[in-house]
RNA sequence: GCCGGGGUGGCGGAAUUGGCAGACGCACAGGACUUAAAAUCCUGGGAUCGGCAACGAUCGUGUGGGUUCGAUUCCCACCCUCGGUACCA
């Protein structure tokens, strides 16, 4: 069987954004599962062929690699999603099966006639390598357990162990699979396949390190130079042979197995490699490598993979290919809650599927679903809906058709609603093309790293079919990413291991106690689950703080990126921050909400020290929203307070920068101030305040002088000195001087503005 | 195993990307106000050593090397930790 017995780009073409199933070149597959399992993984999935929808993602996945580069984003999610797609470069290769009349030099001389057939012969086992330049250690040949030609292969000897090597592997579930990963096992079929480069009879095996949904679901194996092969060779006695010979320091570090063995020479590699613990698995240089046609030997790994390529290609026995660990996306489901995918199958006469189908017009979208009374699942393969019997029904043109009754999964929303927030309302189109242009691509994308390769590469790929299909303006839907870091919170145990929900904690000096028994409680960190019943509502700490505290503790908990521990503990020091922020502005004895008698109205009353502490404060605080320093940025807003707390007159054009600044972080409260200060219309409206950079200027500056390296005086001197009144001032500082005796000067390094460095040597 | 983050005071974290390590805050200590407490305000603080003191010296950003006048920052090796992934040929 194939995974895809039958698959095909739907024929016709429509030109409805809404119609995304038409749009994004949607397959039907046949997809027979045989060993598969449910989506809980908890039993195995009735053998019943399903046709279902699938979404040729893989047609899209090299530019979901190559455009990641033109994205900022955190490096670590675009190597997730480039892993995710998995493109490896190599060679499909054909290898005969061994049959009686089989001729080697027959079929090479036939297939050099008739080139590389793009489906390999019926008598052919085809593999995927991304190491063609080991060909010529290919000592035996390994199926997946589901493989079509394992019928045939298996020997009436074998059979009864094939088969119940076969029964073994599909009862295996995913978890058991990774368990066993090292002890490989496998049975032999007692067929042979003929090695297409030299002409020799190898073994053909079944083991369920082979994947049947990756490649071609076989394999050569090459247990000199790939390990899973080497493991699974050395579990059976298989032969393994040295083709590609290892660097020295590779040789040298790897010792035989054994007690007080010699490193292997170069001599002796080839002869004692079944010794060794491991496979070479690296680039090295051919060895053992040659038929009539072509040699290896020698060669580096590159140049033999590209010389072994062309020689498969004159040959007709291999080319070159490329594969992907991406699948197609499998788009259907046998539930009630999602979009029904618009799509009909038309009937004949007796109301049976005369296998055509149509899209659902434009005019016909969108598709409700039914009202139903029982949407339960029914383990049928056309779901709940196949019971909403009026529904399906759909006469048109005189034609009768039935309704495709698999739904979308979730995913179907999260992918394009970032284009249908440009335009929520719109009742006739996904979305009015000209606000596409107005708000594509999203700027700024908070989320999850959790979302980093489903998500974020399903919706770029919906994105892209869009694109291509002109209903986009854009290639890419987000430019910038930025994972939020989770907050963390501590999940305490009772002695005896049990799991205590965070309401119920009493936290008293020395600890954690357990409200009702009043136990002392051991704390792990972990992130916040509601099963473990650890997460805290945020309706706590805005009971007692506010939302505003709340806000702005969190923001300055630290950087927005990492990870953070959530503590109660300095929410207290932002609640202070922000009374002690009302309290330079209002005058708190007042009844009523008036200005700090401290707080002139003019704004020609600040003075230069004053403008010099705003303008820094306006410097920084910009920059640090600008690349999300929430955390700094509440810093110098609290160096700001402090400063000016201190002031007996606070100018007034300074206090409204400083809400103005705070405003986005803590809207409520600086709403409030901004009123205080005399105006009507909301902050919201207002302008961020503008950087004068006259007043960042300092005439002078203090620069520390160092002495090979360590600080031994400052000096004060002006901004602009230049070289050598910095070396004047710097060498006549007396704490300078003082290191300096009995030394003699050999080089000064003058930093402009940031440093002198004196380097001294002893007379 | 592989890929990607991260490791800085008692704690959360700063450091304009090679130029004064520890900004800001928490907790702590001392003081002021108060009959008292809360609230508020002021002061202190990486460690060790010397000094009544201001100060001075030495050490110090996971560990060990290296480059440099100078390294939390760059390079090499290693340890720990968090996230992702897992027989992908």
């Amino acid at each position: 069987m194939g995974l895809y017995r039958d698959s095909f780009r739907l024929a016709y073409q429509a030109e409805s954004p809404v119609n995304w199933c038409e749009a994004l070149g949607t397959v039907l597959a046949d997809e027979e599962v045989i060993n598969g399992r449910s989506e809980r993984g908890d039993h195995p999935v009735h053998r019943i062929p399903l046709r279902q929808w699938m979404l040729r993602i893989t047609a899209y996945a090299d530019r979901l690699v190559e455009d990641l580069e033109k994205l900022e984003w955190p490096d670590a999610i675009k190597e997730m999603q480039k892993n995710w797609v998995g493109r490896s470069q190599g060679a499909e290769v054909d290898f005969p099966i061994e049959t009686s009349g089989f001729e080697y030099d027959a079929w090479t001389a036939g297939r050099k006639n008739a080139g590389f057939p793009e489906e390999p012969e019926h008598d052919v086992i085809r593999v995927y390598t991304t190491r063609p330049d080991t060909l010529f250690g290919a000592t035996y040949m390994v199926l997946a357990p589901e493989h079509p030609l394992v019928e045939k292969l298996t020997t009436d000897e074998q059979r009864s162990e094939v088969n119940k090597y076969i029964e073994y592997a599909s009862t295996l579930s995913e978890e058991d699979r990774i368990a066993g990963h090292s002890e490989k096992n496998g049975v032999f079929t007692g067929g042979y396949a003929v090695n297409p480069v030299n002409g020799e009879n190898i073994p053909v095996w079944i083991a369920d390190y082979v994947l049947i949904s990756y490649g071609t679901g076989a394999i050569m194996a090459v247990p000199g130079h790939d390990q899973r092969d080497f493991e699974f060779a050395k579990t059976f006695g298989l032969p393994i042979r040295a083709v590609v010979m290892p660097t020295e320091e590779w040789l040298d570090r790897l010792r035989p197995s054994g007690r007080n063995q010699a490193p292997l020479s170069r001599d002796t590699y080839a002869r004692d490699i079944g010794l060794l613990s491991e496979a070479f698995t690296e680039n090295g240089e051919g060895m053992q490598s040659a038929n009539e046609g072509v040699s290896l030997d020698g060669l580096p790994t590159d140049q033999a993979k590209e010389k072994i390529t062309g020689w498969l290609v004159h040959s007709g026995i291999g080319h070159p290919a490329v594969k992907y660990k991406l699948r197609d996306w499998l788009f259907s489901r046998q539930r009630y809650w999602g979009e029904p995918i618009p799509i009909l199958h038309a009937l004949d006469s007796e109301g049976k599927p005369t296998g055509i189908i149509q899209a659902v017009r434009e005019d016909e979208l969108p598709v409700l679903l039914p009202e139903m009374d029982d949407f339960k699942p029914t383990g049928n393969p056309a779901g709940p809906l196949g019971k909403a019997a009026e529904w399906i029904r759909i006469r048109r043109d005189g034609q009768s058709f039935a309704r495709e009754t698999n739904t979308m999964p979730q995913w179907a929303g999260s992918c394009w609603y970032y284009l249908r927030f440009c335009d929520p309302k719109n009742r006739y189109q996904a979305f009015d093309p000209g606000k596409e242009k107005y708000w594509m691509p999203v700027d700024l994308y908070v989320g999850g790293a959790e979302h980093a390769v489903l998500h974020l590469l399903y919706s770029r790929f919906w994105h892209k079919v869009l694109f291509d299909r002109g209903h986009v303006s854009t290639i890419e839907p987000f430019l910038k990413l930025v994972n939020q870091g989770m907050i963390l919170s501590t999940t305490y145990r009772t002695s005896d291991s049990r799991v205590v929900p965070y309401s119920l904690i009493e936290f008293r000096e020395g600890g954690a106690f357990y409200e009702k028994t009043g136990e002392e409680l051991d704390g792990v960190t972990e992130k916040m689950s509601k099963a473990r019943g650890n997460v805290i509502s945020v309706d706590v700490p805005i009971q007692k703080y506010g939302a505003d505290t709340t806000r702005l503790y969190e923001m300055f908990m630290g950087p927005l990126e990492s990870t953070k521990p959530w503590s109660m503990q300095g929410v207290a020091g932002i609640s202070r921050f922000l009374n002690r922020a009302w309290r330079m502005i209002v005058d708190e004895s007042s009844e009523g909400l008036e200005l700090h008698s401290s707080v002139v109205k003019e704004g020609a009353a600040a003075d230069l020290q004053q403008l010099r502490v705003l303008h820094k404060t306006i410097d920084s605080v910009t920059r640090d929203m600008e690349s999300l320093s929430f955390n700094t940025a509440i810093s110098r807003l609290m160096e700001f307070v402090n400063y000016f707390t201190g002031q007996a007159v606070r100018p007034r054009s300074c206090m409204e920068s400083f809400v103005l600044m705070l405003s986005p972080m803590a809207p409520h409260i600086c709403e409030e101030l901004w009123q205080v200060l005399g105006h009507s219309e909301s902050i919201a409206h207002a302008s961020w305040p503008v950087l004068d950079p006259r007043y960042i200027l300092e005439s002078s500056v203090e620069i520390p002088v160092q002495i090979n390296g360590k600080v031994r005086g400052r000096i004060t001197i002006a901004a602009d000195a230049d070289q050598n009144e910095l070396e004047q001032a710097a060498l006549s500082d007396p704490n300078v001087k003082k290191h300096l005796e009995g030394h003699s000067v050999r080089k000064i390094i003058v930093i402009p503005k940031k440093m002198i460095n004196i380097v001294a040597v002893p007379k």
